[in-house]
DNA sequence: CCTACCGATCGGTAGG
DNA sequence: CCTACCGATCGGTAGG
């Protein structure tokens, strides 16, 4: 028979259709929508709901609670991050991987603006249950930017400092550009390019010195620098 | 008669006693508190009261409404940092003056968390009728930065780039701090110099050549710089 | 995925 | 500065 063949007891829980996957990540994208709006607090659900052209307690099937959507604006979020970063880490000179990671997150910022927008300002509103997971998942993308700091300065492309306070810095740099962009006035690509030049950027003498810049070592990030500082 | 010595009509209103500036600024400064910790529109005013030990309708002999009382946080946060920058304007050599105020934003957020965090973070949830004088403040602070850069660029302490560009860039990286800082783990001082070496600090020669640094050049940016790079 | 509904919270007001 | 209270909103559930 080929009944026989199946497995005793009850069926394995199917996987999630890819239609129910499709719509929840849909829904996800409607809230971080809402949220960045209004605020988690005071987007409702009725608010994401209406959106999608549903009633709120059509949401239930697909989340458990408001505190479950969040968490998945979350961790799309940084997951998303996670492994979109990894990119930049086959770069072998440290200079240039510092680079990428600059222009790597000050681009990806610019690209969501509705779930970086959440996931930077409504960090304090996910609940605990949460918390550990996505903190888990925060400090390892810092790490990146810890070691890749780390590197530069090992290499002098930067100057002595705290890996820590290096990689916040960064951070802090390029993703802060989801408080101020405006896609009619600015250009991603070309902030990403002046935060290289800050950081790595060849420094021009100072004062009334003459104009001399640095000679050029050969490194791609000298020389581009040169180039633009004409 | 004494009494016709008195103006006509209804006295004047007078101004606020001291005493209700004072307890207005305890209100004030209870719900930057309540507000960075539970979020503005989570924060009840019931909360903000309990820790003054008041009943919430209290509160309104000191302000009209919740909106109110978060345009008053935004609108101390704003106008001390504006008035502090100025300290800063008076420095005549534009590297230098460029890294007072890379220090003056970072070691101003660090002290002052709960302001600064509702600042950043609430935003948007302030009202319509408050936004236009927040956001022309913000504005005229954001030009000092910018006025900054672009003096910076022309002084050959920057590379070329948008003033709009450096300015962002730099208030990102410093106001950031708000997000990470923990006082029993990080240094703001410490954290201020080090964006201010990332910026304006003597880069080292990349790579495998030798680690010869620039020459001084009578800049106390530029010695400082070397002298910590040792 | 829907209709109908509950229970709790909260900003704000009356009146003192 | 207080007690007492109203009206609205909202997350979540029952039951289909």
């Amino acid at each position: 028979m080929q009944t026989s063949a199946r497995r005793p007891g009850r069926p394995r829980n199917r996987e999630p259709s890819v239609e129910y996957k499709a719509r929840l990540a849909e829904i996800v994208e409607t809230a971080a929508k809402v949220f960045r709006e209004k605020g988690y607090d005071a987007g409702s659900l009725d608010d994401v709901a209406a959106e999608l052209n549903l009633r709120k307690a059509s949401l239930y099937y697909y989340v458990h609670s408001k505190a479950e959507l969040l968490y998945r604006i979350f961790d799309k979020t940084i997951s998303t991050a996670l492994s979109s970063v990894e990119k930049c880490l086959s770069i072998d000179d440290p200079e240039e991987r510092l680079a990428a990671l600059i222009r790597h997150q000050a681009i990806m910022v610019a690209s969501e603006p509705s779930f970086f927008t959440v996931f930077f300002d409504q960090r304090p509103r996910l609940a605990r249950n949460y918390d550990s997971e996505i903190l888990a998942k925060e400090r390892q993308y810092l790490h990146v930017y810890q070691e890749a700091v780390a590197s530069a300065v090992e290499d002098g492309a930067l100057p002595s400092m705290k890996a820590r306070y290096g990689a916040q810095a960064i951070l802090g740099m390029t993703s802060w550009i989801y408080k101020w962009f405006d896609p009619d006035r600015d250009d991603p690509e070309a902030f990403a390019e002046a935060c290289v030049d800050m950081i790595l950027g060849v420094v021009r003498r100072t004062h009334d010195e003459s104009e001399t810049y640095r000679q050029e070592t050969g490194s791609p990030r000298a020389s581009r620098a040169a180039e633009k500082s004409r």
